[in-house]
DNA sequence: ACAAAGGTAGGATAACTTTCGTACGAAACA
DNA sequence: TGTTTCGTACGAAAGTTATCCTACCTTTGT
């Protein structure tokens, strides 16, 4: 168990991480066997490299693992949310210098959001209105 | 100069080009020199890495430099705008199945968004309804 | 019982990123 | 004019990330 000086949050995970992290938030708890098979439905991954780095998730405290059967169950640490949460953050942070309003205004500039989502967007900013 | 196999767009920055960028993109076109003490305002960077990195970048595509003075002055090839696109819409891709509501509704829904600014986005909507 | 299939563990390796030491030329200046 | 300062170029080294090979153990099926 790698030692991690961050208090209420895991290390930010990398680009592969986040592909085996989606796997884990869409369908649970899994074996590394689900998850390579998974993951194979989008690129071509061995099933050791997969492994792998689940093993190495482990480690960094992002995954937690179940050993008490042969096959590993891993499961995320911190919930989908918390985790995009601080993606999230550090997004706007780094891009927008915090500012929220800076992001939706080129989210809703650069023309590829639907009408629907539009409208989609709206409601929700009303629905927090109350 | 280095092949670019994207046609219209640079590759993606990493984490210490990024924060190139932003010098530039806040003080417009500069030397090594300059890029180097605004870095060291917020972190210890020596002057050599600095250089190699632009250096990179140029040789990359994602920066331009007159080379007709000893100081060569290097600038972003791609206009702010543009890069940032390209990096919110990986974002929204890879953590939010493309939908820019969904993307939305947690920035929103994390209360780390203020009331001023909630107020400007909607603002911002209603500009947009037109 | 034995072979085949499917698991984990642990390097090794390759590519990429980041950092910086050293060399050397040009400019500034005492 | 000599020396110090400031610039670029080059290469090495360290760190990180991603991938996969090999070994070895367990389970499954014949």
């Amino acid at each position: 168990m790698q030692e991690n000086k961050w208090k209420n949050s895991i290390p930010e995970p990398t680009r592969a991480e986040l592909e085996i992290l989606q796997v884990l938030w869409e369908f649970g708890a899994s074996t590394v066997r689900f998850v390579n098979d998974e993951l194979n439905k989008q690129r071509d991954v061995n099933y050791t490299s997969t492994l792998k780095q689940m093993q190495i998730m482990a480690d960094k405290g992002i995954l937690k693992r179940d050993e008490s059967q042969m096959k590993h169950i891993y499961t995320p640490v911190q919930a989908e949310l918390k985790t995009k949460d601080q993606l999230l953050d550090r997004f706007v942070n780094t891009l927008y210098k915090g500012s929220t309003a800076n992001l939706v205004m080129q989210l809703l500039g650069n023309e590829k959001t639907s009408k629907e989502e539009l409208e989609e967007i709206k409601k929700m900013l009303n629905e927090l209105g109350k």
